[in-house]
DNA sequence: AGATGTGAATGAGTTCACAGCT
DNA sequence: AGCTGTGAACTCATTCACATCT
């Protein structure tokens, strides 16, 4: 059970988050066993991939019986380092950030959204969910300050790419971008570009013809 | 260049939206051409790949010189069906919801937000970006009204699954959800899962070893 | 000369199918 | 008997490298 983080794919990642999603919900319904073949039908998973990527990560099961939810559960989330704090500075209090910030749990058990910036004076001073809107202007002295390490873009496109320099500058080395542009990536920052549009125009392709 | 939606991989299609992005943001700066090249230089793209998914549906280029941005843009615009005009419900008008609608635009020249449902009877009624804001009880009279063909679920958690039975009973039949949950699916209908928090999981994965 | 479009090669990701454990 | 873990097979996706066209 000895890996690199950056040998795991993000796919793979992506997975192991939404198997973990869905032990928990099966928990919650009072499940204590599963086996890679009911999870797979619940929810359209493939049970020879479930198996694949968790072997890859350590024995989990336990053959002829399949997986104890709760300590499989655990694992994952330990495994995804869910069991450490990690600290969001949010960076457009508009419509999206609030939201976002409430989506994320303002203080969730792994994410806490630690800041809020916004360059609109008539949001600054503003207090939300426990914490007040401070300048952008001041990003760089919050993110040293706070010790933020993800920041979140929720800016209109236009200001996204100085939002995304502002960061940067102020030493965030881990981004998240919702807004819809393409940005100029600096050097040695990781950027992960949330574009909802996109998935927009994915079903909106897939739609049936039409009458 | 004839080809079958059901053929075009997720993946191929998200880039194509990628790309007619960055011709955008290209024309909006005055260029004219492109080449793949350029194109990859600027967003971090490779410009086989480009090639590749671009030679898949047509011969857009001219050897030696590159793509002309505007009527390339133009055929990925058509190609992507972002020259109809698809429509919208959603479903859960609280934070996330109206902020998705301003996202996505409540009158885009492509998608268009012809409804918004809520079960909170306090938000039942509110006008929103000149709409108004109905009963979620009403879901299939509003479906069957406005013709709605894509449904957004921006419910919290708990409320998703009925959101979707909602929709798919309304006879909804591509549904883009931003619960993070799992959903129970059913027959016949598209579902897109959008979780945010999965990808400021992955985000939080990468991040360095922590100080 | 310079960039596309594309067979061929490579690589990544998924599924099969079954040996091996409980 | 039943379900995991996994080599081997396969499918899908990306990249190489170059013939081809302007």
């Amino acid at each position: 059970m000895t890996f690199d983080a950056h040998e795991v794919s993000p796919l793979t990642l992506n997975r192991l988050s939404i198997y973990l999603r869905g032990l928990r919900q099966l928990q919650q319904e009072g499940f204590e066993h599963v086996s890679s073949q009911e999870l797979g039908n619940r929810f359209r998973l493939s049970p020879a991939q479930i198996r694949r990527d968790l072997a890859t990560f350590g024995d989990f099961g336990v053959r002829g019986v399949g997986y104890e939810i709760a300590s499989l559960a655990e694992k994952l989330s330990r495994l995804l380092k869910l069991d450490v704090r990690h600290s969001l500075v949010i960076v457009g209090m508009g419509n999206l950030g609030s939201a976002l910030a409430g989506y994320f749990g303002f203080n969730d058990k792994s994410f806490h959204v630690v800041a809020g910036v916004d360059s609109d004076p008539l949001r600054v001073g503003r207090k939300q969910g426990g914490l007040t809107i401070e300048s952008f202007d001041r990003l760089a002295e919050v993110v040293r300050r706070t010790g933020a390490q993800i920041g979140v873009i929720a800016v209109p496109a236009e200001a996204a790419q100085s939002a995304y320099l502002g960061l940067a500058d102020a030493g965030v080395r881990s981004i998240l971008n919702f807004a819809p542009v393409l940005l100029r990536e600096q050097e040695g920052v990781r950027l992960k570009n949330v574009d909802m549009r996109i998935h927009l125009e994915e079903v909106a392709f897939y739609l049936p013809p039409a009458e």
